[in-house]
DNA sequence: GACATGTACATTGTATACAGTATGGTGTCG
DNA sequence: CGACACCATACTGTATACAATGTACATGTC
């Protein structure tokens, strides 16, 4: 599907559970507020109990589990409230992110960017949604690798996985935002390439709050609140 | 010894000890870039390295020890990139919990911040160092909590811990900013119990900055880059 | 019949034994 | 003398056994 799979051989066992179990729960084959019992995932990957738990102290870390100290694991429940809570974290630290990338000088990254901007185009012309799609996340990767900070890399990375679960589902519900993105998605890549910090950072913050209005009344309706 | 008070205050051991660890490392009794091995910290704390292992999962967590899988646990080292990146993510997250808190319309929770903030003049008046710092804190805290976003608080938290290992370095570089602080903070809760958010978030944005821009240079001298 | 209490079971939490891996030193060979 | 391989050691990673705890159900009492 749409998540690559990336089965390095440099993985962790905790680490690649935790990628299985992560994938099942944004593309809804764990549902919301199903329990997770340490020994089923053990017996259902042929590991020990060992690794399980590190994987859903991973999980929790990511917000994509509940955990309650001895009664057990919960796959956290989508909510409207829970998603406006997402995005505003979000849309300030992906601004953030597009500021930090358009001050850096790294040539050769802002060179593979523009190769990606390319690729955008060219996805787009062809209606090609996958290409599009994943050129898009490689993109954002490479505006944190030019953002070049740790610390506002892992904050981002603790709410991708559940900006994932309902990104996924306005996928199945056909909340198209394609047309929507490439558009912004262009002149936020021109600014970061011209060093335009400022430019880069609203921009942003006015894209992804735009797909979360997009996307807000079509969660509100199904997760209610 | 610790172990009855987990019992009584419900705190599970992996959690009392990451938060003695936290202590020990923010103060300085375990140094920067320190290994940590997991047979060690069991022996000294009475306890097998199975909650050991969690404890330091928690650490990672908060950005206080590095892990590299099958080579071990140090110390997050200290340095002034490592604290720009802090400070600038920290900065739009707390103007979104003062704004946040703002719009909130709980009004017990409101009194409760009035409160606070008398404590603060009062301390400020006395010169009671150590009592403005914990309602400052106790401040922090009701913010969050008005501004109901447990998304947030995670992000913030997971800022916390490396934040005050900086903090207490200039606290023990005599560092003041009190004075700084009190007025700028009364304002705070002033546009929060004013219910203005715009107000609430700028404010905080700006003195978080202006903190941020003090300490820098000392930081800077100390931890070099 | 409703509620309290006790008991069995399921599940998490902790300890410990064992396996796998990285590191540093020593020896041997070029 | 230097480089490489090998081995000892220390530590992390994993499995498993055991303890503690929470939950559900049954039994008993009012």
């Amino acid at each position: 599907m749409f998540l690559q799979r990336t089965q390095k051989f440099s993985l962790s066992i905790p680490e690649s559970l935790a990628e299985s179990l992560e994938e099942e729960i944004i593309v809804g084959r764990i549902k919301s507020e199903e329990r997770l019992t340490e020994e089923m995932v053990a017996e259902r990957y042929g590991v020990s109990r060992s690794p399980v738990r590190e994987a859903l102290r991973l999980l929790e870390r990511d917000g994509l589990v509940i955990r309650e100290a001895r009664r057990g694991i919960w796959v956290a429940p989508l909510s409207q409230k829970d998603f406006d809570e997402v995005y505003t974290c979000r849309t300030p630290l992906e601004g953030l992110a597009a500021r930090q990338a358009a001050l850096s000088r790294d040539d050769v990254l802002k060179k593979e960017l523009r190769a990606v901007q390319r690729e955008l185009e060219e996805a787009q012309t062809n209606g090609d949604v996958r290409s599009f799609f994943t050129a898009d996340v490689r993109g954002s990767l490479m505006i944190y690798k030019l953002a070049d900070n740790r610390t506002l890399r892992r904050l981002l990375q603790s709410l991708e996985k559940q900006m994932l679960r309902y990104r996924f589902h306005a996928y199945e519900q056909n909340v198209d935002m394609i047309k929507l993105s490439l558009e912004d998605t262009t002149r936020i890549f021109d600014a970061i390439l011209a060093c335009n910090g400022d430019a880069a950072q609203s921009l942003t913050e006015n894209l992804i709050h735009q797909i979360w209005q997009n996307m807000r009344d079509e969660v509100g309706r199904s997760f209610g609140n």
